[in-house]
RNA sequence: CGCGGGAUGGAGCAGUUAGGUAGCUCGUCGGGCUCAUAACCCGAAGGUCGUAGGUUCAAAUCCUGCUCCCGCAACCA
């Protein structure tokens, strides 16, 4: 048994990330984060289990591997591996990395499947919808394109398949319940959202197997079918503990988790699909899901399109990992989402890093040696007048930064102890060591001073460990502080150091930046990788495949006729949809909607004569009703690697003229 | 009228739950200091708190309309 048991447990976890593409900054914040919180429970004591992991199944991971032209096993396990070594560099210290891959995982997901499946919350059902036959594929209405397999571009027919369905409506209530009712949803702001958009229109069941796909986890008591990411994935929490396989066996123990931490795109699993398959298995909930914001750059969402992705092993090699760590949880405010900028990161490192808290134990070091050698000795003198507000500040620290940690605060945390950083290099300021080292008769009071300064820096640098775990150790270093004297426990003593002191100065902890220069180096490699990135996408085209043949008489079934744009407006609320006013000879205008505001501009359109598919079902478009379809021909991939497609104009035609 | 978030000195943000002199960081300008990584400390300038109304003795804060931005959902016939 663990001798751990009589600890009190703490169970964190980031989400198992999807490997279709290598881990960048947004990860490493989430990850950071959990880092930071599972250095500060031990610190504190806790016996910890702090899990990450990868998932790594689906569909897109089997494109991916298959445009790789490797297996879908070859392909994760490549980028698997720069997970691990990202992880490795940021000084991450998780307990356990999960991948959906593992044969334990796979074992428990199934009996997890099979038993949802005996309680009677998982039936087998119909899954209707599109079916492409030489794709082998289902789609749903809204996948398709044009009204045809998203893949090929070939017809698809009405079909349906067998599938099993999660009967997560049953537990609708009751999620009602733990959301509006209990603080298990964090931040708060996120709650609404939850109930207006999912909970109140009512749950649909959700479906939780596939057949179109064979990358997954195979339902082992039907065959051909393979457990949905729903299942597969959110069950890490559970399975990575030994729930249901031998492989560990601390589920006990560790369940349920104190917090599941991720970004907000994913608190809907987390906070619904999740919770409703525990109450299914009849296991306890996770205590906390928090969803935190995102970074973005230069307001934007970060994306490889837009060339703005920042790579951590450049950051973290160029100013050091634990800067990058201390910026992004710095800068990340609870709940909200921030934006990143090399030159705000740059700033942040120079201000706060290099000029307060690195030269403040420079400064403080330096004077230790200068004035009483590399040993000094307290005499205790103190004034009142100038140490109390300081000393208080130091020692009000520790609970300030605990509560904000507890809470996930984390750029608060941090905001407080910089506030005590800058109050110790103010206190210089005030006490004037320089001059009291003049006169011999001051040396007590002198003493008394750095000690202070000494006292101030040793509990600064322990709160700031979880944070920044390779820079303190150096900072302990320099004050020769034994273990004890940095334990967490120890930071609520002022006064912990001995009478008699030793430093050791050392290099700066946090060099200060050139940021012109530096600003231009980091462009210069931004360009690069962004022109690196771009070359594979030159304009592409490629010719896909002849769809099966049909008979004259099914074309004849297309009703296809030239018709003038007359009017043209952007659709409300949508980001690709125009209205197009049309003249089709009949004198009766007709409304098409047309997903190519991408491409054209209303003026480019009006006034031009198109073909229009005329007897095809009307359909409501984002409330506008679309009657036909427009033609147009899809031009591959453009110079910046975006999808072109031109609209085929038959100007001069008379509309109504029909094609055949 | 799908849902939610946001708009505060040059930049980034807090303050809005419980109305009452608008605050922080960076930047700018002036001063001080010299222990320190040309770092640190003090002071100043700079804001009609998106817009139009309303409630109130008093509104960044509460109510209503509007504009713009972002995300979710929907959508690419």
């Amino acid at each position: 048994m663990c001798q751990n048991h009589n600890k009190e447990k703490f169970y964190i976890t980031t989400p198992i990330y999807y490997p279709s593409g290598n881990p960048h900054i947004g990860h490493c914040y989430t990850t950071v984060a959990c880092d930071t919180l599972a250095r500060y429970k031990r610190a504190k004591g806790f016996d910890v289990m702090f899990l990450t992991g990868t998932d790594e199944h689906g569909q897109k991971i089997e494109d991916k591997a298959k445009e790789a032209g490797l297996t879908p096993k070859e392909y994760v396990d490549g980028i698997v591996a720069n997970f691990e070594k990202l992880w490795e560099f940021m000084g991450i210290s998780y307990d356990r990395f999960i991948r959906t891959t593992d044969d334990y995982h796979v074992a428990s997901v199934q009996k997890i499947f099979r038993e949802l499946y005996d309680r009677g919350y998982i039936y087998k059902g119909e899954y209707k919808g599109k079916y492409c036959k030489p794709c082998e594929s289902f789609w749903t209405e809204t996948q398709l394109v044009d009204g045809k397999c998203p893949d090929c571009g070939r017809d698809v027919t009405d079909a349906s398949e067998e599938a099993y369905f999660f009967k997560i409506s049953e537990f609708s209530d009751r999620l009602e319940k733990l959301l509006t009712e209990t603080d298990f949803l964090q931040p708060q702001t996120r709650v609404n959202e939850m109930i207006n958009n999912f909970i109140k229109p009512g749950l649909d069941d959700l479906c939780v197997s596939r057949t179109s796909f064979k990358w997954g986890v195979p339902v082992d008591f039907d065959e051909g079918h393979v457990v949905y990411v729903w299942v597969d994935a959110l069950s890490n929490y559970i399975t990575a503990l030994g729930y249901l396989n031998d492989k560990y066996n601390d589920f006990d123990r560790y369940w349920p988790a104190d917090v599941h931490v991720m970004a907000k795109e994913i608190v809907r699993f987390h906070s619904l699909i999740w919770p409703a398959i525990l109450m299914a298995l009849d296991l306890p909930l996770p205590k906390k899901v928090y969803g935190h914001g995102w970074i973005n750059f230069g307001g934007k969402k970060m994306g490889k399109s837009t060339g703005n992705v920042v790579d951590p092993f450049i950051l973290g090699q160029r100013y050091g990992v634990d800067a990058v760590r201390y910026h992004i949880l710095r800068e990340m405010p609870f709940g909200g989402d921030c934006d990143f900028s090399n030159e705000n990161m740059i700033k942040r490192i120079n201000s706060d890093l290099a000029n307060d808290l690195g030269n403040l134990v420079s400064r403080s070091v330096a004077m230790v040696q200068k004035y009483f050698g590399d040993t000094m000795t307290r005499v205790f003198t103190p004034n009142a007048e100038q140490d109390d507000e300081f000393v208080n500040a130091v020692k009000a620290l520790p609970a300030l930064v605990e509560k904000n940690l507890d809470e996930l605060q984390f750029s608060v945390a941090l905001t407080e102890i910089f506030k005590v950083v800058a109050a110790a290099n103010k206190y210089i300021d005030v006490t004037t060591p320089w001059i009291l080292a003049k006169d011999e008769a001051n040396k007590p009071r002198l003493s008394t001073v750095m000690y202070n300064l000494l006292e101030s820096i040793r509990i600064i640098s322990i709160v700031l460990t979880p944070f920044m775990p390779t820079t303190m150790p150096r900072v302990h270093a320099q004050l020769n502080l034994t273990e004890e004297q940095t334990a967490w426990s120890s930071i609520f003593e002022f006064g912990v150091i001995p009478e008699t002191v030793t430093v050791t100065k050392e290099a700066p902890l946090f060099p200060r930046i050139d940021i012109d220069k530096e600003i231009a180096e980091l462009d210069a490699i931004t360009e690069a990788s962004k022109k690196a990135a771009e070359q594979p996408a030159k304009p592409k085209f490629e010719v896909e495949g002849i769809a099966t043949q049909i008979a004259i008489e099914d074309f004849a079934k297309v009703d296809l006729r030239v018709a003038k744009i007359v009017e043209c407006e952007p659709v409300k609320r949508s980001k690709k949809l125009l209205k197009l006013t049309l003249d089709d000879g009949t004198g009766t205008p007709r409304t098409v909607a047309s997903g190519i505001s991408q491409w054209y501009k209303p003026d480019d359109l009006k006034g031009r004569s198109v073909l229009v598919v005329a007897n095809l079902k009307p359909a409501k478009l984002c409330g506008v009703e679309s009657n036909g379809m427009i033609l147009a021909a899809d031009n591959g991939l453009d110079a910046d690697g975006n999808e072109d497609v031109k609209v085929i104009f038959v100007d001069g035609i008379h509309p109504g003229a029909k094609i055949h």
